[in-house]
DNA sequence: GGGCCCGCAGGG
DNA sequence: CCCTGCGGGCCC
């Protein structure tokens, strides 16, 4: 069972949870860019002091999204408090999709307003919610967030790896729709 | 401290 | 190659 083998995994550590023993590829084929599950060399509780070092030790690939992932799911998420809808309890999230937000030049500015809805049609919303579907856990990245107590006071934590229970379409706080995403750490870690 | 804008790396 | 995004620094 899957479930099982996700434990026999974990308990070999990090290094061990990576494309191609997940997806159930060679390991030619796994994407070197993207890798699901533990970082080899980056365990739990290590910190970056910025996206881009976080980036260059492919915990989190991108350097501003907040969502990494392809089609076959997403491999990792960034909690920086930018969304106004998500709420951290620890162990379990709930995290806000991309998208819907106004986009200042070159980019959407730290505390820019949900301006329109979100949707599931946005790749990586779309990454996030096939992990709901086929079960598959995302890192989870903290990065400095005043408002919650989970977060670190300066740079980007990872947290280990979290199971995306629920993938669904709700109305966020500014009235527009957004995707919410319901996230659960595994056990044991 | 806040706003502005430039830039990086991914992915299609 | 082009577009995008939960950075980041610099200038006021």
């Amino acid at each position: 069972m899957a479930m099982e083998r996700m434990r026999k995994l974990l308990a070999a550590g990090p290094g061990y949870m990576d494309d191609a023993s997940l997806l159930g590829l060679s390991t030619s084929e796994a994407d070197p860019n993207g890798r699901m599950g533990h970082i080899p060399g980056f365990p739990i509780g290590t910190t970056f002091s910025s996206r881009k070092e976080c980036a260059n030790a492919r915990v989190h690939g991108k350097t501003v999204a907040g969502i990494h992932g392809c089609k076959k799911g997403a491999y990792s998420i960034v909690l920086s408090g930018g969304y106004e809808d998500d709420t951290d309890e620890g162990d379990f999230i709930l995290y806000t999709g991309t998208g819907g937000r106004e986009d200042s030049f070159g980019g959407v500015s730290k505390n820019s307003p949900q301006t329109h809805d979100q949707s599931f049609k946005h790749p990586d919303n779309a990454a996030l919610a096939e992990n709901a579907r086929t079960g598959r856990p995302v890192r989870v990245i903290r990065g400095p967030n005043g408002h919650s107590p989970y977060a670190p006071e300066s740079g980007y934590r990872y947290d280990g790896l979290y199971k995306v229970e629920r993938a669904y379409l709700d109305k966020g706080a500014s009235g527009f729709m957004i995707c919410r995403f319901e996230l659960r750490k595994l056990p044991d870690q």
